[in-house]
DNA sequence: CCTTGACTTAGAGTGAACTTTAAGGCTTAT
DNA sequence: ATAAGCCTTAAAGTTCACTCTAAGTCAAGG
């Protein structure tokens, strides 16, 4: 059993984030002592990882809580589960793909304006020389 | 020339995100008829192509307009403006980096979840064989 | 025993990037 | 020449994902 500082430490979220996601039905039926305080179990952390991964890689925090409920929901839900994942999975490879060509496209630039940056230092040497 | 309605079917951007970007300082002095109404050149659709480019890597509008700024401001900033490029694509080289783990890790779970979700097909097959 | 500090809730505030609204001005086609 | 449908500005509203505040509860150390 974890305190949520002890999560907080294990996952990089603050104490707040993580009630906000409780409060959003990301990470939901966390234990409570009898004076209220939140201990989370391993299985907790398996669920938050899940969480963290969709999150980090972009899907909205209303469809993770969607995906959440249906876990909830029982076996039956099995297919629309797999069916969210799997589209998921084909958007962030998408995501990627695209900003492979927008990366390519910095490059192109940065490659450009390091050649400008050369031809202008050599200029201020010619300009300069020898000063020190 | 090109009305903003040009610009827009080229970029995907509405015109009202040309004009708030205008005014944001990322897409500066364009053009106007005597009427007041922008009309972008070739140039400026060239500037807003690099503009696109960092914002769709993820680059804040703010820092943009700070690259922005600097390129107006002549030749003496260049070590400025390279460096920031260069830092820049770093972190979107680092965090296609940490998207590719994460999904690894999604791709893990779906197949996790795909292999639980064959098991529940079969077992309903056998629960109700032959029905149609 | 009492203070310090971590915990609780509900709800307001923040920042980024738009997006919409309100109120009105210009241009083009008929 | 007049209506449709562009265009203008300033400012308010929206969404997302937090982040912070206020007011109060609980537990452990000195």
């Amino acid at each position: 059993m974890y305190t949520i500082q002890d999560v907080c430490g294990r996952t990089g979220l603050s104490a707040h984030t993580l009630r906000y996601y409780e409060k959003e039905g990301l990470l939901t039926h966390v234990e409570r002592t009898r004076g209220g305080f939140r201990q989370y179990s391993d299985d907790d952390l398996e669920r938050l990882g899940l969480i963290c991964c969709l999150k980090n890689t972009g899907m909205p925090l209303q469809e993770i809580a969607r995906f959440v409920a249906l876990t909830e929901e029982g076996e039956q839900t099995l297919p629309e589960r797999v069916e969210m994942l799997r589209r998921h999975r084909e958007n962030v490879i998408a995501r990627m793909a695209e900003m492979q060509r927008y990366l390519d496209k910095v490059t192109w630039k940065l490659d450009f304006f390091s050649g400008k940056l050369r031809a202008y230092e050599e200029k201020q040497a010619v300009g300069e020389p020898c000063t020190k």
